[in-house]
DNA sequence: TTTTGAATACGAAATATTTCGTAGATAAAT
DNA sequence: ATTTATCTACGAAATATTTCGTATTCAAAA
């Protein structure tokens, strides 16, 4: 996994870790875009497929696409480089960012303090 | 900022919003680019101006650029964006992540606990 | 069997972003 | 005064990404 998947890739791939193995259809369906169709999905697909990004299996009339790259691996490039590009490469300022905003509960603050901990022990 | 700066508008918001006011060659050199000239620099930043991300002052021949647009604003967008585009909306996922590779120094990491803690009071 | 619906393939257009080259202006150095 | 260095302006090429339209195939329905 050498290059960053684009934006369009991003939500296909999400679809895929989420979901499982999917067909274009479901895929396109989940994303639920107003503003473009299915073939475009298709195509976004097939072009994964050429870039190794997903497999697929094409044994029935409708394939069965996998996404082949890993979750954790690609997320953990996407934050480094948003470290990197949008906060002078300092996690805590990324980090403080993301919980600045109303989406984190307190049983999220407690899960991440514990995790914390965990890592100061190292 | 209805719109999400690209990665090179985000670099060169990066140094207004690091250094102050800059001209042209001084991002140009903070950015440290070898695959790129000067005029691709400048193009850039005159296409900010356009979309309003920079001012600047153009009263004497060198031109001084300013950020136009908030620097916390602008993170919390983008962050947003990725919770949203890659972690499946969940802020917590997306620390982890971003606390688990080796640049959180323990320093780092009990600025962010007492950010928590503040964070709990509320 | 014929028609219809849904799937893939794929080139090409549309759009977004980055990069460069060249012209022209101005200030500083010779 | 002339040359040289450095700046801006800006169109246009290069590249990346997304979107679409159409052809073709196949299976199920009529």
């Amino acid at each position: 996994m050498s290059v960053k998947p684009t934006e369009g890739e991003m939500e296909i791939l999400q679809v895929l870790w989420n979901k499982g193995n999917c067909t274009v259809r479901e895929v396109h369906e989940a994303l639920n875009k107003k503003d473009s169709g299915y073939t475009t999905t298709l195509k976004l697909m097939q072009i994964m497929l050429e870039k190794k990004l997903v497999e697929r299996d094409s044994s029935s009339r409708t394939h069965i696409y996998r996404a082949l790259i890993n979750q954790e691996k690609t997320q953990q490039l996407l934050v480094n480089k948003m470290i990197d590009n949008v906060f002078n490469g300092s996690a805590a300022r990324l980090v403080m960012q993301a919980l600045g905003n109303k989406t984190a509960s307190e049983e999220e603050i407690n899960l991440i303090k514990e995790y914390l901990d965990k890592l100061k022990d190292n």
